[in-house]
DNA sequence: CCACCTTACCCAATCGATTGGGCGGGGGAA
DNA sequence: TTCCCCCGCCCAATCGATTGGGTAAGGTGG
C-alpha cells in the first residue's frame, strides 16, 4: 500500500481551501488538509468504504468489492490527488499500528547504531515504521521506554539490551506482548545474534597458531550474552586446543574505551605471568585496551597482540589497523524484524545465529 | 500527562520456559485489552467526556469540568488500573500526534547518534515521541523518508542531513511544514548547531602557536555547512594570523575514516610543500588521516600533527591520542527541539550555535 | 421571590479508516 | 419462467479521545 506520490505541490486541485483556516502566516499552497479517502470517495461518487476496500486490497482486483474499471479510477485519483493513509486512523480502527519499537542499550554505540539500520530498512520494506529509545543498559530505563512504546500502541518491540539476569522479557511474555531480542539473546526467547561463541572460537585458534600461550580477555558486561558467549567460546577452546587461562585472565568491564582500557589495567596488575595477547570483545574495548598498553610502553602488534570484536569501520584504520571479528550487523537487525514479523503472525520461530568471521591484521599479525 | 504505572504483574509465574517454542505463547493474564476513558467512566459512574476533561488538566482542578473530589476518584482510578491514554485516538480528533521526526543522514555517525541522543530526552522531557530516519545523505532518500513521517503525520522535522544547495528545505518551507535543522545550518532556516566557525578558528590559533606554517585540510563534504564553516574558519584565521595557505591544500572528502585517508594521499600528491599540520574537520576522518600519514611512515604528533573535530569519546583513547575541538552533541540535539518546540507554537525563533572548545592532546603537543 | 450565575456534569458530533451486513439487478441454471 | 447466486456497491457501526454546547441543581443578589 504503497502510493509512490511525488509531491509537486503543484497549484492544480481545485480543492476550495475552507475558508477560515487561511490567515495563518503560512502561504495558501500549504495548511492544506490531508487528502482523505473521503475526498476521493466524492470525487467518484462512491463511498468511502469502496474506496478502502480498493486501496486495501493491492494488487488483485478486490473481489466482490469493485469493478476493475472502479478500482482502476480509484488507484488514479488517489495517486493524482497525492492520497496517503491516516495511520492513526486506520490503527485506531484495526487496533495495529504498524509501528514497531526497538530499544537499545545507547544508539552511540556503533554496533547498535547499525544494527538498528537494519532494522529501520527492514522494517520500511514490510510496510512498518521503527522507533527507537536508549536505555542505557539500566533495568529501570528500560522498563520505561518499554512502557512509553506500549503506550505509543507498537505492534512489537525489539530488544538489543537484554540482560541475562533481567525480569523484564519473561514479564513481557507472560503480558503477551510480542518482541524478540537482537544481538544478545537470552534463553527461552527468539533472537537474532551474532554466532558469539563461534567468534570466540575463532579468535582462539588464530591467537594460538600465532603461538600465543599466554592469553587475559577484556570480557565485556556479565550481564550481556555477547560479552559472556564470546568469552566462553574464546576459553572453552582455548582449553580445548590444550592451552591454559589463568584464573584472574578474564576480566569483566565496559563495552566502550573506558572498559577497555580498566580491563587491561585490571589485568597487568594482576596477572601472574605477562599475556602476549589480549582478546577484548568489543572493539571500542580493544581500541581502550590498545591505549593502556601503549602506556604501559607495550607496542601492540609487535609486544602484544590484541584482538577485537565487531570489525566496525574504524578498526581497519587505526593507526596499527585493529584484528577483529567481523559480525554482521546490519543483517542481525534485519534478521530480527523478520523474526518478529514471524512472532506477530504467530509463526513457529527459531533463533536465528549469524556466522562471524575473523579479519586478521597488524594488531595481531 | 504521565501516569507512573508499575507494572508488578501479578503472581509472578516461574517462567515455564519453553522447550521449543511453545506457541501458545500468550496465557490468559495477557491479551487484556488495554483500559480505555471509558472503562474509566463506566467504572466511575460518570461520562467519558468527564475523565477526559479532568486527566486533560493536568494540575489544575479542571475549573469546570468536575469537582475536586471527583477529579481525584478519577486520577486515582486511573493510575490503579494503569490507563495510558491512546495516542492515535487522541492524535485522529486533535490532529496533533506527538510525534517528532528526525533525519539524519546515518545514526552509524556516532556525531549524529550521539544528537539524537539528546533530541529523544528532550523530546521525551515534552512529552513527544521521537522517531528517526537514515537518508545516507542522499537527497532521493531524503525526500522519501520526509514524506514517509509526513504520513505518519509527525508534528514536526528535524533534519540533520540538509544540504546546502538542497531544494527540500525551501520546499517543506513553502508547503508550511514545521521543521528545524540540526548540526548543519542552512541560511534562512532556523538550526542548532554546534559554532563551528570558531571552532575551526580555535584550531588555526592552536597550530599557529605551535609554530607550524604549513597546514593542510580534510574539509568534508562540500554540501555540508560543517565541513563548510569549519574550513573557512580556519582558513580565515589562519590568513588573519598572517598565515599561507596553498591551493591545494584544502580538500574536500568525506566524512568517515575513508575520507580522511583519501584526503591525505591527495594532499600529500598534490602539495608542493609538506604540510606538517593536518586538520580534519570530524574526528572520523582524522582517524583516516592518521592511517594514511601512518602507512607513509610518519609518526603523527611528531613528524605532523593531526588535529579532528567533535571530540568523540574514542578520541582521547587512540593510541596516539587525537586532539579534538569538542562540540555539545548532546546538547545540540537538545537545542533542536526545544527549537521545534517554537516553531510549532509559532514563537519567534533564532538560530543557536553552540559554543566548541580546544582539547589538545598528543597528536598536535 | 425571581433573575442570574456558577458548578458539575452529560450529550453527541467528530477525527479517518475499516468491516460485517445488506441490497438491487443481472445472468445462469433448472 | 422461476429461483438463486454473485457482482458491485452502499450503510452504518466502530475504534478512543476530544470538545462545543447544553442543562439541571444550588447559591447569590436585588
Amino acid at each position: 500500500m504503497m502510493f509512490g506520490g511525488h509531491l509537486t505541490a503543484g497549484p492544480n486541485v481545485p480543492s476550495k481551501c475552507m475558508g477560515t483556516m487561511q490567515e495563518a502566516s503560512v502561504n495558501e499552497s500549504s495548511r492544506r488538509r490531508p487528502v482523505t479517502i473521503k475526498d476521493l470517495a466524492s470525487q467518484l461518487g462512491i463511498h468511502p468504504s469502496t474506496v478502502s476496500r480498493v486501496l486495501h486490497s493491492e494488487a488483485e482486483v478486490a473481489r466482490g468489492a469493485a469493478s476493475a474499471e472502479t478500482a482502476r479510477r480509484v488507484r488514479e485519483l488517489a495517486r493524482k490527488l497525492e492520497y496517503y493513509p491516516h495511520p492513526q486512523a486506520a490503527g485506531l480502527r484495526t487496533g495495529r499500528t504498524s509501528l514497531l519499537g526497538a530499544i537499545v542499550p545507547r544508539l552511540s554505540d556503533l554496533v547498535l547504531a547499525m544494527m538498528y539500520e537494519g532494522v529501520e530498512e527492514a522494517a520500511a520494506e514490510l510496510n512498518y515504521s521503527a522507533f527507537v529509545m536508549n536505555s542505557r543498559d539500566d533495568p529501570g530505563e528500560q522498563r520505561r521506554k518499554t512502557e512509553i512504546m506500549l503506550a505509543r500502541r507498537v505492534d512489537g518491540l525489539i530488544f538489543g539490551d537484554a540482560h541475562l539476569d533481567g525480569t523484564l522479557m519473561p514479564e513481557l511474555d507472560r503480558r503477551g506482548i510480542p518482541f524478540v531480542l537482537m544481538n544478545r539473546r537470552l534463553d527461552g526467547f527468539p533472537s537474532a545474534t551474532c554466532d558469539d561463541i563461534l567468534g570466540g572460537e575463532l579468535v582462539a585458534d588464530h591467537l594460538w597458531e600465532k603461538g600465543h600461550r599466554q592469553v587475559a580477555v577484556a570480557a565485556g558486561e556479565a550481564y550481556a550474552s555477547t560479552g559472556v558467549d564470546r568469552t566462553s567460546g574464546f576459553v572453552n577452546r582455548w582449553r580445548g586446543l590444550g592451552g591454559d587461562i589463568e584464573p584472574g585472565a578474564v576480566v569483566w568491564s565496559g563495552f566502550d574505551t573506558a572498559g577497555g582500557s580498566q580491563a587491561v589495567e585490571t589485568i597487568l596488575q594482576t596477572a601472574r605471568v605477562m599475556p602476549t595477547a589480549v582478546f577484548a570483545v568489543n572493539d571500542f574495548a580493544a581500541i581502550g585496551a590498545m591505549g593502556a598498553l601503549r602506556s604501559r610502553g607495550l607496542t601492540v602488534g609487535q609486544d602484544i597482540a590484541v584482538v577485537g570484536f565487531n570489525d566496525t569501520p574504524i578498526a581497519a584504520q587505526l593507526p596499527i589497523p585493529l584484528s577483529s571479528v567481523r559480525s554482521p550487523m546490519l543483517e542481525i537487525g534485519k534478521a530480527a524484524v523478520q523474526l518478529l514479523r514471524k512472532v506477530l503472525n504467530r509463526e513457529s520461530t527459531d533463533s536465528v545465529r549469524l556466522k562471524p568471521d575473523l579479519q586478521v591484521r597488524e594488531s595481531s599479525g
